[in-house]
DNA sequence: ACCTGAACACCGTTCAAGT
DNA sequence: ACCTGAACACCGTTCAAGT
């Protein structure tokens, strides 16, 4: 009954995957411990700190090795492996795009994809309107597609149809950077 | 304090701007109408249901005409009167894309956009993902904008540079979808 | 039709005190 | 360093009863 703080969110996240946002309150999660609420605030300044560090457990476990050498393959690498990681525990989308809104962790697919777009030859600001126009889009498509996925209980039945999906309103953003990006550089 | 359900939306409203949505409480809202909470259950099945009445009241109040007669500048008049509409209200932006994720209301720009892409030739895969890509673009980008706006005291200093970087975000999805509508019809 | 009053089953957070 | 126990100040919602 003495735990890390690495201990916490793991169990965190588990209560996340099993019962969903809603349930994971401190009150819940402190009972899940065997330890009470208030233990809690021992390892995390408040409840959204907890769900930052939530979010990030989840980005880290979602990670995979980059295998584009273009800018647009990197693009949709990185896009992808952000939704399969969201799309991996319940209510997923929903705590990481929350946690990026305010601020407070869920910054690395952003931040690479700036880096991508710069590298890319974008402006500064072109990278920067890039990167936050395709998190905006993963972030809107996953919710909607976890959200659905959820309702269903059998959700699997055309998930080919959802991936497809995702590629092309990805590929509707990346070409719209294409256009921009071949206007400023020519690699 | 015999009120209708018009009356309690327009309230929530006032609230809403003034107080901001975590003030937005049903014990809140009934005391500012000199009501017990209880009673507002006889015009709302729930508090989801009045935050649907509230996002859509939001936009209603925000409409203005069409003026534009190419489905690119119906789409950017689209995009800029929800842009607007949720800037006009403190945490206008929360509301109206929590309510529309929720499925319970502001489905109206999405309608809309489906059909401005529909007649534009576009086919219904197209114009549905189109349609929710531009929606979630405007969304997180108002919704950052938004949150940025009230962390500032003073918000306004740059606020064409602000509306610059929505516009090129937009372009960025309509240049992708002029692609494909181009492949597919000639107008 | 619209509202009251009281209750139920919860929240996040703080803080002195313990080991 | 990590946790307890008790409290504070709230939530949304239900429901019998009133007018």
């Amino acid at each position: 009954m003495r735990y890390h703080r690495s201990d916490v969110v793991e169990r965190a996240v588990e209560v996340l995957d099993a019962y969903g946002l809603a349930s994971l309150t401190m009150r819940r999660l402190g009972a899940e411990l065997g330890v009470q609420p208030s233990a809690l605030y021992h390892h995390f300044l408040n409840k959204q700190t907890l769900l930052a560090a939530v979010a990030d457990e989840i980005l880290a476990r979602g990670r995979r090795p980059r295998t584009a050498s273009s800018w647009d393959g990197l693009v949709a690498e990185v896009c992808r492996e952000l939704r399969d990681s969201m799309l991996a525990y319940r209510d997923g989308s929903d705590v990481v795009a929350t946690v990026y809104a305010f601020g407070l962790g869920a910054a690395g697919p952003v931040e690479e994809l700036t880096e991508v777009l710069a590298d890319a030859g974008c402006s500064d600001e072109l990278a920067a309107v890039g990167s936050r126009t395709l998190l905006h889009f993963v972030f809107g498509h996953t919710y909607e597609e976890q959200t659905a996925l959820q309702a269903n209980s059998v959700g699997a039945i055309d998930l080919p149809a959802r991936s497809s999906q995702f590629d092309l309103g990805l590929a509707l953003v990346v070409d719209g950077l294409r256009a921009r990006v071949g206007a400023t550089v020519r690699v």
